[in-house]
DNA sequence: CTAAACCCTGACATCTGTGGCAGAGTCAAG
DNA sequence: CTTGACTCTGCCACAGATGTCAGGGTTTAG
């Protein structure tokens, strides 16, 4: 599919995703007329990085972890299992990290919450 | 405690407190020289603001929560209760979907972790 | 008194994700 | 062929968080 069907079915701007590609997050082939070409998977992809946007995580960083998803296997194959596992292991890691903090926050609000002159 | 103690204590940057400061997050009362003076809640405050802002929400977010925190009882006395509440449950309903979107996040990566060509 | 350390405001700089526009090629329908 | 919908690249703009620098007070130790 080209960009603009991409945009429709993820709800993401045709310039965004031509960020995320320029940035190396999307694999796109190109076209003879270098239309940009994306597989099904990207969909997925694409939602994916929406959703390391939406809870703090930079491109960049969202960028490391891409090698993991460059066509499963074609990278897996080129770099060392145990160092896309420990790619793997760093983003779960920041990840938990992430929910450590959430926990906290939710912890702290709902204390604040139960200490109010309860209006009911 | 001036501005110097408040960023050695917690890690936050000079320039980051007086624009937290700036932006009414906290509540700092002035010397006569000018001088922000913070009491040590605001420890926990500018720590809490870190947290936020780690899992992905804008000064500006926070501040709508500022209200909240600022003085526990000042507030809740000039604000109507529910409306306090009503606060702190859109933050929480919003932590929440952050917390779930992470949970997905975490899931898919371990789905993809777990089919990598085993490398032990 | 003086120097170092600290504080102030204000303005400009940077980085990140994204929007918008310009100028131009491509393609499909009439 | 023409028109409209799509695509391309490149550049400038903007918001948000923070850094940095300038110019100027304040405090404190010696």
């Amino acid at each position: 599919m080209r960009i603009g069907e991409l945009s429709r079915l993820t709800g993401v701007s045709v310039r965004a995703i031509r960020h995320y590609d320029g940035l190396g997050l999307l694999i796109s082939r190109r076209e003879d007329n270098r239309y940009r070409v994306f597989g099904p998977d990207d969909v997925e992809r694409v939602r994916l990085i929406q959703l390391f946007l939406s809870v703090g995580f930079r491109l960049e960083e969202i960028r490391e972890y891409g090698p993991c998803w460059q066509g499963d296997a074609s990278v897996t194959q080129t770099i060392p299992a145990d160092q896309v596992a420990a790619f793997y292991g760093r983003k779960v890691a920041q990840i938990d990290r992430q929910l450590a903090a959430l926990h906290t926050l939710r912890t702290q609000l709902k204390e604040q919450m139960d200490r109010l002159p309860n209006a009911d």
